[in-house]
This record gives structure tokens, sequence and C-alpha cells, in this order.
DNA sequence: CCGGTGATGCCCT
DNA sequence: GGGCATCACCGGT
């Protein structure tokens, strides 16, 4: 395959999400960089109670059964937006959830697009994250490879900087060991 | 630092 | 109508 991107997101969720650390995600608002490092993710597939897309295929869930390298935005808790790279084949319904990035351009936009707050408070959480590079619903479905919101593939982090340990904030699956952040990272969302 | 809790809207049963 | 892949704030330590 000649398109790397798609080919290397086409994986297993399980096999995307820790390649995923160490990437960025790189957004342009009104002219202006704003970058950062995904240092924490997630992984969620169909044959998993704990994801979305675990009872089929529903408008809400639709982009997550669509191509890989495409990004799925969903509300939650009446107030909060998070994102995942879709992953996998047409029609399986994986995806990858950030849930923290390192800030590494514009962080002045950030800070004003959370309230204020400086460091890592900023970006370590899957909403905060959203909030800070100005994600919400109309970016559901977008194309990754695109601007102003782009995936950029960075090289693998060492195997031994990734701890892998279960997700957060679930009460499905809770044994599924399916969460994976660098090592000794203060941008981490929780140790 | 820690745990408890209220805010608030959409999706699916 | 229940539950939710969350967050900020509050109070006690």
């Amino acid at each position: 395959m000649t398109d790397v991107f798609a080919a290397l997101l086409s994986q297993s969720s399980e096999l995307v999400a820790p390649r995923l650390l160490g990437c960025e995600l790189s957004r342009q608002i009104d002219g202006q960089l704003v970058r950062g490092r995904i240092v924490e993710t997630e992984a969620y597939d169909q044959h998993d109670a704990a994801s979305h897309s675990y009872k089929g295929r529903t408008p809400r869930t639709e982009v997550m059964f669509g191509p890989a390298g495409f990004l799925y935005v969903y509300f939650t808790y009446g107030m909060h937006y998070c994102c995942n790279v879709v992953t996998g084949a047409v029609g399986q319904g994986s995806a990858v959830l950030i849930r923290a990035l390192e800030p590494l351009a514009g962080e002045d936009i950030m800070s004003s697009n959370r309230g204020g707050i400086i460091g890592q408070r900023m970006t370590n959480g899957p909403a905060k994250l959203c909030q800070a590079l100005q994600i919400d619903r109309q970016w559901n479905g977008h194309d990754l490879r695109q601007p102003p919101l782009q995936l950029i593939i960075r090289p693998p982090v060492a195997q031994t900087d990734i701890v892998q340990t279960t997700r957060i904030g679930i009460t499905q699956a809770k044994a599924v060991p399916w969460r994976f952040y660098l090592r000794n990272d203060q941008y981490v969302s929780k140790v």
C-alpha cells in the first residue's frame, strides 16, 4: 500500500492506540498554529462492551464504522466533547480515544479556550483537549489528513516508554487493558 | 492532596 | 427515562 497514513490506521485499535503515542494533532485557528503531542490513548472496538459501537451501527456512531483516519467526535455528560481517531477496516466500528496532549504550539490560544488555565491541567483529559483545540460536533467525520485539523504521524516511541493498563471512566469491560500512556509524562490525565 | 457531587444534553430503550 | 469514554468546584485533611 502506498498510503502510509491509511495503512497504519487501518490496523486494529489495540495496535494503533500505542502507535499514536508521540504523534501530533495539528490545528489551525485564525491562521495560528495550535499543536500537541499525544501522550495518552485508549482503544475501543465493536466487540467491546465499553465501546459506543458495541450495540451496532447507529446515527451517532456512523463515523466509527467508516474508513480509518477520520475523526469521531462525541458529546457526553451534557457538556463535553471527546475525539477519537477511527481505525480498522470499513465496517469494523473501532477507534482510538485521544485522552491527553502535551502542548507544543499555540499555548496562548489553548489557555484562552480553557478559561485561562495554563500547564498540565490545560490538556490532560479528553474533553479538556477538545476544548483547548476547539474541537466540537462540527468536526465529527473530518478527514485527519486535511487542514485545519491534522494527525501527524511520528516515529513510534520505544516500547519501554509505554505503560499499558485499564481504561478510565467506563462501567463496562473494566478489566480490558486498552489504555496506553507515556511513562512519567506530566501531561497524562491520571497515573 | 483527596473524595464526593452537581452541571447539563443527547442518544437509545 | 436512564445512563453516560467528564470536569470543576467544594469541603475536609
